[in-house]
DNA sequence: TTTACAGTCTGTAGCAACTACAGACTCAAG
DNA sequence: CTTGAGTCTGTAGTTGCTACAGACTGTAAA
């Protein structure tokens, strides 16, 4: 398979195999001539890796579950700590946003009941604390 | 005021104060000698960005908040505008953390559930869709 | 006066996780 | 033999900083 069908295939694009290939997250896939030659592993792989980005874990946790895996001795226990982890900032980053979200409505809840010639946001964007 | 001072005074660190320099999110200052020399307007003007790099504005979308404001001839519905923008971003990216915290959650939940050479959350990760 | 020292200066490189080229090449079909 | 889609390498850009290196400056104590 070349590169083009992988990434058909895996729904990541030609410059992020690459680019995975380079940091070493995947090998490099033997030669059919000058063009990459990928097996079903190699899909398979890719689309664990896209799977776990799309649910927020970083490149390197990725990396850290796929080195648990190569010997078939999986560790489920470590498995688990890293996806509590990675659980555990998701649910701190949703909390931060939701924070945002209260303090931005109520921001916005004020426009429009002041004075023409004050803005609420920008007020409270330039007061102290 | 040297730059040390005003970054105490607004919780920027000295870095990002001549990265906003830099990039045109504030002017430089005049200098006094060799350092430069920031007056009060300054360090309202950083609060400000501090403020709002704070609720997730993005560098872009600060400067447009502060593009608002020089002749003082606020436009509060622009502002509200930028805001409910940003507002509906907030959200989204929100609802993203919810669905990866469940997606999540399920998987863990998985754990020590089945025999001892299969890990659910790595399978999940793996299989096909 | 000298000298020590904290603070500041410029400029550049690094981080994550890609994306987007330029310019050369390759390989199969017509 | 030529066309053209696909691929190759290498480099630079993105966002919002942060972290140096190596030079300089200004002040205060000895």
């Amino acid at each position: 398979m070349k590169i083009g069908e992988v990434a058909k295939r895996t729904g990541c694009n030609i410059e992020t195999i690459r680019y995975y290939e380079r940091i070493g997250v995947i090998d490099p896939p033997p030669r059919r001539g000058a063009y990459r030659d990928y097996g079903p592993c190699d899909t398979e792989r890719l689309r664990f890796i896209r799977r776990a980005r799309e649910l927020g874990f970083s490149l390197e946790e990725v990396r850290a579950l796929l080195d648990l895996t190569p010997g078939h001795e999986v560790r489920c226990d470590e498995v688990q700590s890293i996806a509590e982890q990675h659980l555990a900032s998701v649910r701190a980053k949703r909390a931060d946003l939701e924070r945002m979200e209260n303090a931005l409505a109520k921001l916005i809840e004020q426009c429009g009941t002041t004075s023409v010639d004050r803005c609420p946001v920008l007020e409270s964007l330039a007061g102290e604390g």
